[in-house]
DNA sequence: TTAATAATACTCCGGCGGAGCATATATGGG
DNA sequence: CCCATATATGCTCCGCCGGAGTATTATTAA
């Protein structure tokens, strides 16, 4: 079982995919560039082996190069691979058809959105693409009208009893439904069903079906598989929130509790309960209140907090709890 | 800003590591092999391009070639391109010094160890590698013998004063120290930390010192950067406990109550507290009880119970809470 | 029969978080 | 100046979870 005689020397090219996140004004906003088939994609770069010693520093490299922007936060999300992903990335690479291109997608968070010189670049609230991630208003008009009844046909079309059986499971557990609650954190499993459903653009483009048709209400798709990265960026930042102080990565030096409350409920896509996000903040010993207060709320004053760096690094462990407002209504697939 | 212009074919080799883990009589072990210089190092294998449609296929197809083993979780861990891990990797590989070989580390779970057939395989306990990592029966003596002390004369080594006190900022967080309270999932950041210390055998020889000299009490060596690998595993699997209902890939098909805790102790790396966990692992709904028990006890039978299967997939959400057992005894590094 | 060893059953209690009510301090309009 | 409106902020009530410990029950070995 010595492998290292079987590593024979395949070579693949390595792309760095960066999701870079901000909140401006209540949206969640990523960077993302005009592609030349119209399309968004994320900031892409090459993986120089010969010049970077490691992944981040390339990264840090070409994005403060390409937008000016330095990289504070920076994190590893995932490895993508696979096959399908790569033809249209090869091509547009110059590469030839066939070429093999691993991309290592990164999430990194910023307090403000940078200004962006290039023509082509430009920040999007990423519920552009994903519009049934955002509860804020309630529940998405295109989830019952169209994202659910599309799935609950494709759990329906299957050919066993089990497998169709096993999709509505799949489905009732990535949305919640039945009472199942909606895991916010679960953005990637949500749009791999609709894309294994064929409801997304992706899905059609990747089965070369002419002309690619999706699902109205599925929101803009995005070059290549940059979607999945995105999900899988937001699903990530999700489930960080809740058990390390990352929320900071993203705030002004000063701000109000509100403030601090919309930015979560940005990220997160639901309300919460005001109260009780103050009570808890506070209580987390992450933040520190300034004398300062601000004016302009259109109410009583709001005093200024700001992040308590002592406690990030002491609290690293900890994150901001998530007090959810209202519980999930209890669709269904009908039959369970 | 089109990054896809600069897109040059620079080309890297891929290897698939996997850290494959069972526990066994309460000893948490990895899949190991016995590599040409002597040290253990982790199943590796290519990945190719061609025949792979995903990273994961590959996987699962040469882990069960060399090992009969065919994988069940298996979960992506981190990919690891930094430079200086790949030279010792590329010579091993045949390829021409420099070569870049970047490495995606997967781990994955089994309930019990295969019968490995290949003579250089084998099953170790991961303490081996990481003898403080294991609070079981008390405080790692080498902990406060030898990590701890030469910890602190690293940080006090520095050549600034505030370089001095990041330092020990650092391994009072990583260690738990001051009363912080150990974070079992750290793992990797106290390996990182023994390395950069040079503690471990791995500095040394990473540095060319000869002969590469560790710090007695620092485990057991690895090949190229595998103990790295291993220990994000450790953290990954820690942490992952707590919110997920992992453990239960790693549990025989019926266990009593008490078997369940010995297996999460050997992960987690310290005893907890049998009342109460027996409580939560009851309440959770994620174990359901036979009516069968198990005699050999020693005392009073056990309920055997079994993992419910159903809630693994509704629970997925939820875990085993860890009742902890008594507090991490309050360490200092001295001054702070 | 007794000691040892576990398994199992309860109790007590503090804190966290869900939910809501009450009060304080701005602004803008009559 | 007074009032409606909009927030900010303070405080209460309460159930559940999890930390800690005590008591009881069912085996096996001596």
């Amino acid at each position: 079982m010595n492998a290292l005689s079987e590593l024979h020397p395949a070579r693949v090219a390595i792309g760095l995919n960066a999701v870079l996140a901000v909140v401006e004004r209540e949206r969640p906003k990523v960077l993302c560039v005009r592609s030349e088939n119209g399309l968004w994609r994320l900031p892409y770069g090459p993986f120089d082996p010969e010049r970077h010693r490691t992944f981040e520093i390339g990264l840090r490299e070409w994005v403060e190069k390409q937008t000016k922007v330095s990289l504070g936060y920076v994190e590893q999300l995932y490895t993508f691979g696979d096959k399908g992903r790569d033809a249209p990335l090869a091509a547009l690479a110059g590469g030839a058809a066939g070429d093999r291109i691993v991309s290592v997608g990164y999430l990194a968070l910023a307090p403000e959105p940078a200004a962006v010189d290039a023509a082509d670049a430009a920040w999007r609230d990423w519920y552009e693409f994903f519009p049934w991630e955002d509860w804020r208003d309630g529940e998405p008009p295109c989830l019952g009208d169209a994202i659910l009844p599309a799935l609950a046909r494709w759990a329906g079309g299957a050919r066993a009893r089990d497998a169709a059986a096993a999709r509505r499971d799949r489905i009732r557990l990535a949305f919640g439904l039945d009472g199942a609650g909606w895991e916010e954190e679960r953005a990637l499993d949500r749009y791999e069903l609709m894309y294994e459903a064929g409801l997304v653009a992706e899905a059609a483009r990747d089965r070369n079906l002419q002309p690619a048709r999706a699902l109205a209400g599925t929101g803009a798709d995005m070059a290549s598989d940059h979607r999945r990265i995105l999900a899988t960026a937001i699903g990530r930042l999700r489930g960080k929130l809740k058990y390390r102080p990352i929320i900071f990565e993203l705030t002004p030096p000063e701000f109000t509790l509100l403030t601090l409350q919309r930015i979560v409920e940005a990220i997160v896509g639901f309300e919460l309960h005001k109260q009780n996000f103050r009570r808890s903040a506070e209580q987390s010993g992450l933040v520190i209140r300034t004398r300062r207060t601000a004016q302009q709320t259109g109410g009583r004053p709001a005093a200024l907090f700001r992040a308590n760096r002592l406690a990030l690094k002491d609290r690293a462990g900890k994150g901001l709890t998530i007090p959810r407002l209202r519980l999930a209504p209890a669709f269904s697939l009908g039959r369970t």
